[in-house]
DNA sequence: GCGTCAAGGATTATCGATAATCTTCATCCG
DNA sequence: CGGATGAAGATTATCGATAATCCTTGACGC
């Protein structure tokens, strides 16, 4: 997965096989709550209702089920990937974690050449004056793997799409309603340090962040290992 | 991809499908340099060597693929990538990074009851002094596997098992030849730090132990963010 | 009432065969 | 001689069907 694409639309250049058209339906479906948290997805059900056969469904549900979207139990079932308060709230010091992990290996890569991020920044700015909070929550975790993926390593990359970025940032943008403009402008100081390739100043700010994302997550971020 | 095990049959708790089995026949291949870097692998031709069908291979092919092991080109052909100690090593600040969260998070529930790593550090130690390098690797991964899943953060577990240690251990413990009994030897103080409760020591530990893990990986460890 | 155990249903896991795609190489036209 | 072209071979991609596994439910003995 390192590599290929998703739903946002980029890169098909590659492969476009159905395993892949698949996977991006059901990406689109979670991304838009067609899918919600916790109902249950059958492999052949799915495949029906594509005109396809269980094969590449099956392709489809292993590379979500990596990516955290959905959860398979062998020989019983699948669903969506549900996420409760308290599993939102034990995410926070594991992101801080990767994402200050981020900030160290990214900072010298942003600051040679900050355009990738700052477009992502641009985007999730613009995308946040529609007021669509559901899209919102899509750019949102978009500029924060374009952020991770600027650190250029696969680990981490890997890591931290484990985690299911996509799910809680769409659970938590649609209970809350904190002011999309604001939370988007949030992201710029990120932008800012790693630019300046300020390492521990980009560390500071992205834990920061990432601690004040989930609400009721006063927790204290994880003090971590002396250098 | 979790978990599951290997062919030499020790946990097999998890899962056993015939897909894993056939990634750790692949990894073993390729580790012991039976399979080298730049040689063609056929689905059908492993299929037929290990009296399956294709589904299965193919499942695997995806994985190792996914962890860069393999280079599949669609509809051409698939083959072994040379993965060099660089890319081994870059798993290392990640892994670092999330093993300090679980000493944090960790210690005091190992405190509290030791027991189950505990038994695990035995069943290392145990398993060391048969010689079988691959059974050492699984049940080292194991032993960290029990490690992060103590801390009782389903996030962290989630990450964890997304780096693949189980490929990394396995490529490592079959390409050196440190011996078994000191390497499991050396989990002990990990165990101890944990059990004792000393939060800062178990972190520093941890840190040490996952730095050194990764042969020729002496770039420092992350440094990360004040508390 | 309670635990054990045996169908039955639901779902994935695997199979064997066929289709689709890419590459190569020989051939033909200019 | 050079470039296009198309057929053949190799490999993966997909299919439809069957097998294996797990969970549930309800009967049965105690």
């Amino acid at each position: 997965m390192s590599t290929a694409e998703t739903s946002t639309g980029s890169t098909l250049l590659e492969r476009a096989t159905l395993g892949t058209r698949v996977r991006d339906y059901l990406l689109v479906e979670i991304a838009n709550g067609r899918l919600a948290p916790g109902s249950p997805v059958r492999e052949l059900d799915i495949a029906k209702r594509l005109g396809t056969s269980q094969t590449p469904v099956r392709e489809a549900f292993r590379e979500l089920a990596a990516f955290g979207l959905l959860e398979a139990r062998s020989h019983v079932g699948t669903r969506v990937r549900e996420v409760g308060e308290r599993e939102l709230a034990e995410a926070v010091p594991v992101r801080a974690a990767l994402e200050a992990v981020a900030a160290q290996l990214a900072a010298p890569h942003v600051a040679a050449d900050p355009s990738r991020l700052e477009a992502a920044l641009d985007e999730l700015i613009r995308v946040a004056s529609l007021g669509d909070r559901l899209a919102y929550a899509n750019a949102c975790t978009q500029f924060h793997r374009e952020f991770v993926r600027s650190a250029q390593n696969d680990s981490l990359l890997r890591a931290w799409n484990a985690l299911g970025i996509e799910i809680m940032t769409i659970m938590t943008m649609l209970t809350n309603s904190e002011p999309l403009d604001a939370a988007a402008q949030g992201h710029r100081p990120i932008v800012e340090a790693l630019a300046s390739g300020d390492v521990d100043r980009s560390v500071a700010i992205v834990n920061a962040h990432v601690a004040a994302y989930i609400p009721g997550a006063t927790q204290p971020p994880v003090r971590s290992v002396p250098g």
